[in-house]
DNA sequence: AAAACGGGGCA
DNA sequence: TGCCCAGTTTT
């Protein structure tokens, strides 16, 4: 007998899942019938390492405000970036828009239905290729996710890192195998669905796993322990000092650069640097500028923003615009205090406006 | 292969 | 605090 490999080989396994998915699928608000690709593909950048839940508000307020491949297309990045606004990861925001332009002007509007053509497009991945192709479309694609990877792993006792380019690649031959040619959308969400539900990260569910007899990670009593994950690297602290400058009832604003962190995003004045160093150096970037300003001596306080591979530790003072006229440039304004919401803040100087 | 890129929820 | 989440692009 060739246990050992009975053991770790589930056999196929996809209608036990479908039968698990028809009865427990969650009611999402992309999920309408019948599927629209263009709602499939915003509801996938949206979930970009981000959860449902989160999403949710920014997906309806979306829908209303950019129905179409058609509207979105003919809004300002500007426009779109205020509703994203919060939701993290903005060069999502930028890519879909772009990549939507482009289908508005190369493929007449609709939603390419071939993998490469999907593929084609900014800021789609294998993964939202294969999403929008199998559940938009009903093409047998795989779509392999974080979700995927982790079912995968303990499902197959994968002991390897699964955030390695091997590893994505063997699972991704592994799910093409179990995918049903007659409904490879309801599989690929059945298995974000058993991910997000039953076979979540910690403790998984496996009393309500309709897999637990395949399952070999279960059956060695693993499910814990799998799947491996990559550790992360320490995350640097960065000094930011923040300069409020008011002139009259107006606030002076920086938009950052096009490229990089929070790109194209609004803030106020500020340089890296804590304590005299960091007030010289905004006090060098506004007198660049043509203006004078007067900076409060003691700061109005502190604000710690967390970012996935740095740490802001920013700490807030105001000022007065005592004399001089700002040169014209793109990126800077004075903005009127009763119009903060109409820029996009570059995360947390957002806040800022509330402590001012 | 590793780093960059947000933000929120949870133990 | 550290980990995790429906990833993609750049280096």
């Amino acid at each position: 007998m060739t246990k050992e490999i009975k053991k770790i080989d589930p056999g196929q396994w996809a209608q036990l899942l479908l039968h698990w998915f028809y009865a427990n699928r969650r009611d999402l608000p992309w999920r309408t019938v019948p599927r629209d690709p263009y709602k499939v593909w915003v509801s996938e950048i949206m979930l970009q390492q981000t959860k449902v839940e989160a999403v949710r508000p920014y997906y309806e307020s979306w829908m209303d405000r950019f129905p179409t491949v058609q509207a979105l297309a003919a809004a300002s990045e500007d426009d779109v970036l205020r509703q994203w606004q919060g939701l993290g990861y903005y060069s999502r925001a930028r890519n879909l828009h772009d990549a939507v332009c482009e289908v508005q002007r190369e493929y007449g509007g609709k939603v390419p239905d071939t993998l490469a053509g999907m593929r084609s497009l900014k800021g789609v991945g294998d993964y939202t290729a294969g999403a929008v192709l199998s559940i938009a479309y009903k093409k047998p694609v795989p779509a392999v996710d974080g979700n995927v990877l982790r079912i995968f792993a303990r499902l197959y006792v994968i002991e390897d890192n699964i955030l390695s380019a091997k590893v994505k690649k063997s699972v991704t031959a592994l799910a093409a195998e179990q995918v049903p040619p007659d409904a490879p959308g309801d599989f690929n969400e059945a298995l974000m669905d058993l991910g997000a539900t039953v076979c979540i990260p910690k403790h998984p569910r496996c009393d309500a796993c309709p897999l637990q007899k395949r399952c070999g990670a279960r059956a060695l009593g693993k499910e814990t322990e799998l799947p491996v994950r990559l550790t992360r690297k320490h995350v640097p602290v960065e000094e930011i000092t923040v300069v409020a400058v008011a002139g009259g009832q107006r606030w002076l604003l920086h938009r950052r650069p096009s490229k990089g962190l929070l790109a194209s995003m609004w803030e106020f004045p500020n340089a890296v640097g804590a304590g005299e160093a960091g007030l010289e150096a905004v006090q060098r970037l506004v007198q660049d500028l043509g203006l004078s300003v007067a900076i409060d001596d003691q700061p109005i306080g502190t604000l710690r923003h967390v970012f996935s591979h740095k740490i802001w530790q920013m700490t807030i003072y105001t000022a007065e615009c005592t004399g001089g006229t700002l040169e014209t440039k793109e990126d800077w304004q004075w903005l009127d205090r009763s119009c903060y919401t109409d820029v996009p803040w570059a995360g947390p100087h957002g806040k800022i406006t509330a402590m001012v």
